[in-house]
RNA sequence: GGAAGCAUAGCUCAGCUGGGAGAGCACUUGCCUUACAAGCAAGGGGUCACAGGUUCGAGCCCUGUUGUUUCCACCA
């Protein structure tokens, strides 16, 4: 029973269906075959903070076009998908949500936090990997891993263990960036500057032995509590009398030195820099050169310290289980408590009250905040752990610089070797919940501290009691094993051995520093293998203006919403085609519809097709009689097939999915179709077999070759084709065949096609209704093409029939003429000819092709051109000379018989 | 401050190793031609940012300029 196809495509009805048929054949699970070589891709997991977004669709789009190539071209190919538990990202969503409900994490502890976090990974995580389902990603489900599970678990304390023990990872005091929303310590990496609108205040210190005012400026006054310091530079003239003096603090009346630095710029303001150690990147290392006191005045979650925050250092410090360079707290005294916003206000009108602020600069400043929050960030001394980056970053560069790994355009290369080379220790420690716990313990007796898988019983030195680590680590750092922890790493899994290393890595620009690059050296580090041999890198998704996508624009659009009302393919067509590799991209609902009405249109042309089928049941072969227009459309298939596999194999997706559009519309649709017309329409059953055959044919290749783009609807379509196999998905990618090249029939067949074309023009020009047939005389060279083509021009020129003679023997007096390289075409138009307007459009044509003849002959005649060009390009010149010349020639014998 | 991208039709953008200036949308005209009006046919529309250079030949390669976007670093 032949199922009916609808005349508008529905991927509603469809594409549910078809991603459970795919499923249930298990045709995404990946078997480890052996005989096969293999292709991998693990998925970048998506966090689990909320739902997809247009950025993942790309993503995940151009991962499966890729599976889904490699699958049907016989690799044995595994796409790994995931999530990631994206620690302070998802913590402060968690933390949101229950200030809603009027709770904080302190209230409920640790332990509630974390059952609070799970559930919402089980929700979220699980929404995430539906909308990925809802795109047809063809991952393997029985694969699915998460950076939070046992096994990613296990890879990371193996990690940070062995890096411990080799001296690559180590804790200390240290300035990071601290953000006081979120009250953790991030990484260079994930702060990010923000121009704003700020001040310079210009100070004034009293210098202490020669009691003058010596003038600075700062953008941060509210740090000026924890000044240990001035600096000058040493060959500062205008200060040289100064060297060694001291100068009074304000506000705080305290006697500070005056210290000669090469980090006070002559340059720059006055050339004088106060120097706060623990609140400023530049002044902390300006505090060790000169080994002055780090006087802390902010506390974690940025207000003002007070007595009870110092008691609490000056007990730590007494101890004696202080690491060096702890840091001193001040007691703020009127300040303690403020924000240090409020401190900044109070502390400015007391210097003012008291003579100590000069002057107020306006500047635009570049503030550091943080790329969760977007708060200021706190540069603050802390402790934390680090990883050490010189030894690793080595060999990461070297592996990219060898060819080991290509970046995919490659202008990002230099954007990673840049970030390799820039890059600091990497701050891992964040004072979070929700994540990695640091395998590290601390002796409550000696302070001791034990890093190892398994917490020991006690304190191996003294037997003490051990406490944990309270930190987690910087999601970045489980993200940064993906590849191969997902494989089973540590243990020695037949996975692993399988499939590791990977062969693509698809992602944007935008996490190259913070992702590919630390994927990079970590397996290289680890498994002694680069984790992949390719990046692939896209843009960023813009909205239809250009801007960011954005939560605070609200203009972010939701791939489901499009999938609701355009369908899975039109949005993975959208996203594969019209921009290149690692460029932003636009989004409209335009282009989306553009992609919707491809995918309707093949639909009706499968639908034409599978109408006419006698039979949908049975494999026809292709017959051993081909007509000219069947051999045309098997030799374009044919070039289709070799040009859209060497385009993916170079990861021009765009570029393929533009050749398929116009293949199937332009030419299979609007030219091959219209003519199968001839034959379906004829009586002639082995005719109409043999051009079912071909329909059937290109057809069902073409699907294959689009399956990867579009796979919902090329499904459907093939399985209402007579077909052999199961799925698509499955069958095996067309590859190039000689046998179906037919070059010179092709040319053939084009020529033809020119002179419908020039027909119709012709026609159109005058505005003449398709229904007003009108009979072609046609004198040409080329007698037994032209007559044998008589039923394309009935077809497709709105002819009522075609006369092949000479023009003499022609009634041309009420004709009009319409000439090609190949023919001379009389149209009889009786009293619609007007010969005035006749000669002035043959003149003019003939104008043009004169141009181009001039044109070509200057090349001709150009010794350079004829020496140097290669010959290829100088036939295709001879070539167009003789074309041109031949046209020029019916064009002048026209004019002139016109008078 | 360092680096990179972009500048091609009214709009959005392709254009891979140098040889034809292209697509979608929009626009104009004519068509419900029994797959598709989400369609068919025909058409108009471009100093390929600017200035030099290399080359027989430049949208493409080189240098500079302008505009624009982004990344990195930093400004006490």
């Amino acid at each position: 029973m032949r199922k009916e196809l609808e005349k508008v495509y529905d991927p509603g009805r469809v594409e549910d269906r078809i991603y459970q048929f795919w499923l249930d054949g298990k045709y995404f699970h990946a078997k480890r075959e052996a005989e096969k070589p293999t292709y991998t891709i693990v998925i970048p997991p998506p966090n689990i903070t909320g739902q997809l977004h247009m950025g993942h669709a790309l993503d995940n789009t151009l991962q499966d076009i890729l599976i889904r190539y490699k699958r049907m071209q016989g690799f044995d190919t595994l796409w790994l998908p995931g999530t990631d538990h994206a620690s302070i990202a998802t913590e402060a969503k968690i933390v949101e949500a229950m200030r809603k409900e009027g709770i904080k994490k302190e209230d409920i502890g640790r332990e509630a936090f974390l059952v609070r976090a799970w559930d919402w990974k089980k929700q979220y995580g699980g929404r995430i990997i539906e909308q990925l389902k809802k795109m047809g990603s063809s991952c393997d489900w029985d694969r699915e891993r998460f950076t939070l599970d046992e096994g990613c678990s296990n890879a990371v304390k193996e990690v940070f263990v062995g890096l411990y023990e080799q001296g690559l990872i180590y804790r200390g005091n240290r300035m990071v960036n601290w953000c006081p929303c979120c009250k953790t310590s991030i990484s260079d990496a994930e702060v990010e500057y923000e121009e704003k609108n700020s001040n310079f205040w210009h100070l004034l210190y009293t210098v202490k032995e020669t009691g003058e005012k010596l003038e600075l400026a700062t953008t941060r006054p509210e740090t000026m509590l924890g000044d240990t310091a001035v600096a000058i530079n040493p060959n500062d003239e205008r200060y040289k009398h100064l060297h060694g003096c001291h100068v009074i603090l304000p506000l705080l009346n305290k006697e500070i030195p005056i210290v000669l630095d090469e980090h006070a710029d002559l340059e720059k303001g006055t050339g004088v820099v106060k120097i706060t150690p623990a609140h400023d990147p530049n002044d902390f290392e300006v505090g060790r050169r000169h080994d002055l006191p780090i006087v802390r005045t902010f506390t974690y979650d940025g207000h003002m310290t007070g007595e009870e925050d110092k008691k609490a250092a000056d007990e730590y410090i007494a101890s004696g289980r202080a690491a060096k360079g702890e840091p001193e707290v001040l007691d703020c005294g009127k300040y303690a408590g403020m924000t240090t916003k409020e401190a900044r206000k109070a502390i400015l009108a007391d210097l003012e009250a008291r003579g100590y602020l000069k002057e107020i600069e306006p500047i635009k400043h570049q503030v550091g905040t943080c790329y969760r929050c977007h708060s200021d960030i706190e540069p603050m001394v802390s402790k934390q752990w680090f990883v050490k980056m010189d030894p690793l970053a080595g060999p990461a560069i070297k592996a990219v610089e060898d060819g080991e790994i290509r970046f995919v355009p490659e202008r990002f290369t230099k954007n990673y070797i840049n970030w390799m080379k820039g890059t600091r220790d990497w701050c891992i420690s964040r004072q979070l919940w929700w994540g990695h716990r640091i395998p590290a313990w601390y002796c409550d007796d000696c302070g001791h501290t034990v890093v190892a898988k398994e917490a020991p019983a006690c304190c191996p030195k003294c037997g003490g009691a051990l406490t944990q680590d309270p930190d987690t680590l910087d999601t970045w750092f489980s993200s940064a094993l993906w590849p191969f922890s997902t494989l089973g790493w540590p243990e020695d899994t037949e996975d692993l051995r399988h499939y590791y290393p990977t062969n693509t890595l698809v992602t944007g620009y935008d996490i190259i520093g913070f992702w590919v690059s630390r994927m990079i050296f970590s397996g290289l580090r680890y498994t002694g293998k680069a984790p992949f041999n390719t990046v692939l890198i896209h843009g960023l998704v813009r909205d239809a203006l250009g801007r960011k996508m954005s939560k605070s624009l609200g203009n972010g659009i939701d791939p489901l919403e499009i999938i609701d009302q355009y369908g899975a393919d039109a949005l993975r067509f959208t996203l594969a085609t019209g921009n290149a590799p690692g460029n932003d991209m636009r989004f409209s609902d335009e282009k989306v519809e553009a992609s919707r009405n491809f995918a309707n249109k093949l639909w009706n042309a499968a639908r034409f097709i599978q109408m006419n089928l006698a039979d949908t049941d049975t494999v026809l072969p292709l017959p051993e009689h081909l007509k000219l227009e069947d051999r045309w459309i098997l030799t374009k298939y044919n070039i289709l097939v070799r040009e859209v596999t060497d385009n993916l194999d170079k990861y021009e997706l765009g570029m393929a999915v533009a050749k398929l559009y116009d293949f199937i519309w332009d030419v299979f649709c609007d030219w091959y179709i219209e003519i199968s017309k001839i034959r379906l329409s004829s009586e002639d059953e082995t005719q109409k077999n043999e051009v079912r055959a071909v329909l059937v044919f290109v057809l069902s290749n073409t699907l294959k070759l689009l399956h990867p783009f579009m796979p919902f609807i090329t499904e459907e379509i093939w399985q209402t084709l007579p077909h052999e196999g199961e799925s698509i998905m499955v069958s095996s990618w067309p590859g190039f065949d000689e046998a179906l090249n037919f070059a010179a029939e092709a040319d053939q067949m084009e020529s033809i096609m020119t002179s419908v074309k020039a027909v119709r023009n012709r026609r159109a020009e005058m505005n003449v209704a398709p229904s007003k047939k009108a009979h072609l005389n046609i004198s040409t060279q080329e007698n037994e093409l032209f007559s044998a083509a008589a039923p394309y021009f009935i077809r497709l020129a709105s002819a009522s029939g075609v006369t092949v003679g000479l023009e003499a023997d022609f009634d041309t007096e009420k004709s009009v003429c319409v000439i090609t390289d190949k023919a001379k075409i009389f149209i009889p138009m009786n009293e619609l000819v007007d010969f005035e307007a006749e000669r002035k459009r043959l003149t003019k044509e003939l104008e043009d092709v004169e141009r181009k003849l001039s044109s070509i002959n200057a090349k001709l005649s150009n010794q350079g051109f004829l020496a140097k060009a290669p010959q290829k390009v100088v036939d295709e010149q001879k070539e167009n000379l003789k074309k041109f010349n031949e046209k020029a020639e019916l064009l002048r014998e026209s004019i002139a018989k016109l008078g």
